[in-house]
DNA sequence: CTGAAAGCGCTTACAG
DNA sequence: CTGAAAGCGCTTACAG
């Protein structure tokens, strides 16, 4: 007792580097974000720590700042600082890191990746379905003429794309009508919106875009949702805070980061097999569409 | 070469735990946040990070979660990882815990603590003359009833209070009307909007309460900015999403991200006294104070 | 210049 | 039950 003492006074504390070294195990959880300021990653973190907390284990979380380079060098920086099992919320890594990784510590990638890495989980939302019942819902409303709106060729926004597609194909609506603001975005807006053939409803494909094609009507006199119904995709803070409120797919990104924990602990526990799971996505109605 | 060839082959990578252990440093900057989710601290972070990379250093973070426990026990886990640095963007560590890390490693702390911690370096916004910036603005305009609205009693929400008091005071305008939102806000807001003697022009504590004053004024009827100027504080990105866009105090995240890690980097190159800077906040002018 | 030894701060298995 | 030794995977200082 009197050593502890002593050791308190002294404010001693163990060291956890010597003991993860001897231990073979650091307790720490790598968590990987493409980009913090995006509400979506930083959710899916907090879903990840509650779930880490209940198998003792920590997160650190490396900050992807949007650079593929910067993400795919946290994957090495991860796996020397011999974290125990490593979560990527990101598609931007590259796919031979992640399964050099997974050779030392079991992977877990969240996001739909280009091509799929070895011994690597992985968790999707179902783009697919969702963006699908995000134009169902604009059919139910009578829309006839609704474009999809992108600014990505990430396989997210493909998968939304080809989900679009097919809702609009099966309901014998407008042919696809697919707009990217990749190249010019305020020409492409302009082609959208000032056309003759101006649709009634527009898809984005996530709620940024959304609301770029929302403030685009409302500088043009187009209201909205009376004249164009816009719907996002993501459910991000900012779906609640424009006005009109947007329409928009919401991913239960809490529960997402939970099980990408507890896919990890499986690991833990000795599953060898990989697991990709599918997570269904959510449509939440409100004033954009109507 | 063929040695480095078969290890390369083999997947070997240099276990930076041990590294550390013999080095006696991890090249690793902690850097722990409140609240990730606020896009405030993810832009200090992204200065941090942006500064680190020119000393060869990698930021890990660690997420508080607005949890004083959760944040004072990464600053204790922060130690024992060896972290080279720590800096904490967040004012709710325990002063203890930051003494006791100081012996340790060099810390700063980016926020208004209640009370300073022993060797421990701090960065801090001026938030007294923020607010009285924002309140001379509103004078500018003609406003005589101004009231102060806030949700916080944490020493940066006192600061702006006292800011408003002073600046208030000087104008010789109203006499301070501070509502506070902590209790039950619909009532507080109800009694503040409600009344014969509204007031013309609100400050809020931040952002956040800024567009709640908005949003109960607007449900009201009442005309922002023309029966009512509002004025939040933090710019956070709400404050151009908005409409109408939201007049708001901004502080330079980036910059007060880079001048952290650089005041580390004075620790590290033999600085031992202690070092208390003041970051100078700007007010943005847009549509919701006219 | 090359190679073996000592040691970073712990934990664990073992001898006493 | 207590105490000393071995060893985790590196780096560094030193002997050859």
């Amino acid at each position: 007792m009197r050593i502890i003492d002593a050791a308190d006074a002294l404010g001693y504390r163990s060291n956890a580097v010597a003991r993860a070294l001897v231990q073979g195990r650091t307790a720490l959880v790598g968590a990987i974000a493409t980009d913090l300021a995006n509400p979506y990653h930083s959710e899916v973190i907090g879903g990840i720590e509650r779930a880490a907390g209940a198998h003792g284990l920590e997160v650190v979380i490396g900050h992807g700042q949007r650079d593929p380079r910067r993400i795919t060098r946290w994957v090495d920086r991860m796996i020397e600082l011999n974290v125990d099992g490593l979560i990527v919320v990101s598609s931007w890594a590259e796919p031979s890191a992640l399964a050099l990784a997974a050779a030392a510590a079991p992977v877990v990638v969240v996001g739909r990746m280009p091509q799929q890495a070895r011994d690597v989980d992985s968790i999707v939302s179902d783009d697919v379905g969702g963006a699908a019942m995000a134009v169902r819902h604009l059919i139910e409303r009578g829309h006839r003429r609704i474009a999809f709106v992108t600014s990505s060729d990430r396989p997210a926004a493909m998968a939304r794309q080809l989900g679009y597609e097919t809702a609009v194909a099966e309901a014998d609506a407008n042919v696809p009508h697919v707009v990217s603001l990749a190249d010019d975005a305020a020409r492409a807006l302009a082609a959208l919106l000032d056309g003759r053939e101006r649709p009634t409803a527009v898809l984005a494909n996530n709620d940024v875009t959304a609301v770029r094609v929302m403030d685009a009507a409302l500088d043009r006199g187009i209201r909205v949702p009376d004249q164009l119904a816009v719907v996002g995709y993501d459910n991000t803070v900012m779906a609640s805070l424009v006005r009109p409120t947007l329409t928009t797919v919401d991913q239960p990104n809490d529960e997402i980061g939970r099980l990408a924990m507890a896919m990890l602990a499986e690991r833990f526990e000795g599953r060898r097999v990989e697991r990709h799971v599918t997570i269904s996505p959510a449509l939440v109605v409100r004033g954009s569409s109507g």
